[in-house]
DNA sequence: AATAGTCTGTTCGCTAACCCACATCGCACA
DNA sequence: TGTGCGATGTGGGTTAGCGAACAGACTATT
């Protein structure tokens, strides 16, 4: 996927008219996301927003001693910099990429004036966010209510769906940043999954043995946010 | 506040130009809100969005296990309902009125046509929009790392500025409903409050002696978040 | 083949918050 | 003036998750 021919993986893109997709491709960069990048940090002036095609972007909280919680994450069903549009410029969130890949990039004043002039970027921008706000409440409550062996499942969930494989690169260490939970912790919560045969897990790569049971041992956030997600995509398809 | 003489309080409908504001203002309803009243329970459609006066709006989600969690607070400064320009039409959450008083109330679908045939309420609301957001996942962090302690500084600090006064009328048990935590969990934190002096509590009625003490006593969230609001209200006031 | 570095597994004590049960206090209303 | 109920205070046992420290295992590099 190094040229422009996967455009229509990214679900917004896609769901574009002709037209609009004809206004606005001549604008976008197809851009490689390596792991790690950090897109924005917290409070700058956001200059492109970005549509992944099949990375995964993850909306970090940065607290001021150190500790940090991932508030979103975000793949080729949407895109980051929705702030730009809201009028805001910044958010006080990282932006990070979880999961290597490509993405296409617009100039923030592109993505502006499209939105200002033209209803159809507008109306799926707007559910994007609506969707994007539904997770981060989410998150919010799973961070209060559920355990870590759930939240694991939650977050497995939500990158599997994202990459549209079985197969993750991430340590457990990074993992327990994304929760905002101890490394030791995601640990055990693994080893409880791979004494199952949920998952299997080795330096760095998880494997999804077992989907079904994932989402049988996952709280009840993940399914919420993925038929809200969806009940807001299709709604997105009829203009 | 029992007219319509109070419509300025209201921020965003203060901020309207005069042109826009005559536009609206026959299509707002004044009406009162009850302590406990459901707005809206969590998926149902919504029909009205609410201009709080001197009410505050609490936005709950509910657990499948009837556990709670307030993901983000809503008075004087903002609107409920803006799922409805999202293209959401609903929300996964319940919103319940947490401070009695006043709200204009106006029809879904002329917030709709409002904000899809004139920038000015456009912008207002979206930059609100940013700030519910920055709320939602400063609340998630704030779950995720903050003790019951901060939490419950954070909460009053939220709940104070939005009435402009130092006294609050909400039980013990509304409050840990709120945050999300035990009754008891809250009596403990409440107590430790008290014996320094920083609030003074009787049977459903706090009274906030030390302010400044009580935003030292808080996380950082407090601050983040009214700092975000203030930021992007000032950039609300030039069109 | 050795070595350094990274990733994973495990342990021990500790604390915050949980669950449950009950005591007490104060206001409202009969 | 009681009396009942809703609100608050307190205690004991339990647990999830934290912090720190360390051991083993795998990988890459030389």
């Amino acid at each position: 996927m190094s040229d422009t021919s996967d455009i229509m993986h990214n679900h917004l893109l896609a769901a574009l008219s002709e037209t609009a997709r004809q206004r606005i491709l001549p604008k976008l960069k197809h851009v490689e996301m390596s792991l790690g990048d950090v897109i924005y940090e917290s409070g700058q002036t956001i200059e492109y927003v970005y549509f992944p095609v099949d990375c995964i972007i993850s909306l970090l909280y940065v607290t001021v001693n150190g500790s940090s919680a991932e508030i979103s994450v975000v793949g080729k069903e949407g895109m980051v910099g929705v702030a730009v549009v809201m009028g805001g410029e910044s958010t006080p969130n990282r932006l990070v990429v979880q999961s290597r890949g490509y993405a296409y990039r617009l100039p923030a004043a592109e993505l502006k004036h499209e939105f200002n002039n033209h209803s159809e970027i507008r109306v799926l921008t707007l559910r994007f966010t609506q969707a994007l706000i539904t997770q981060m409440s989410q998150t919010a409550v799973c961070n209060r209510h559920h355990s870590i062996d759930q939240q694991l499942c939650r977050w497995l969930l939500l990158s599997m769906d994202r990459l549209e494989c079985n197969q993750l690169n991430m340590t457990q260490e990074l993992i327990a940043n994304m929760l905002g939970v101890r490394r030791e912790g995601v640990t055990e919560a693994a080893g409880k999954l791979q004494k199952l045969g949920v998952i299997e897990y080795r330096r760095g790569r998880i494997i999804v043995l077992d989907r079904p049971q994932l989402e049988a041992l996952c709280c009840e956030c993940y399914d919420v946010v993925k038929r809200e997600t969806n009940r807001l995509q299709v709604q997105g398809i009829h203009f």
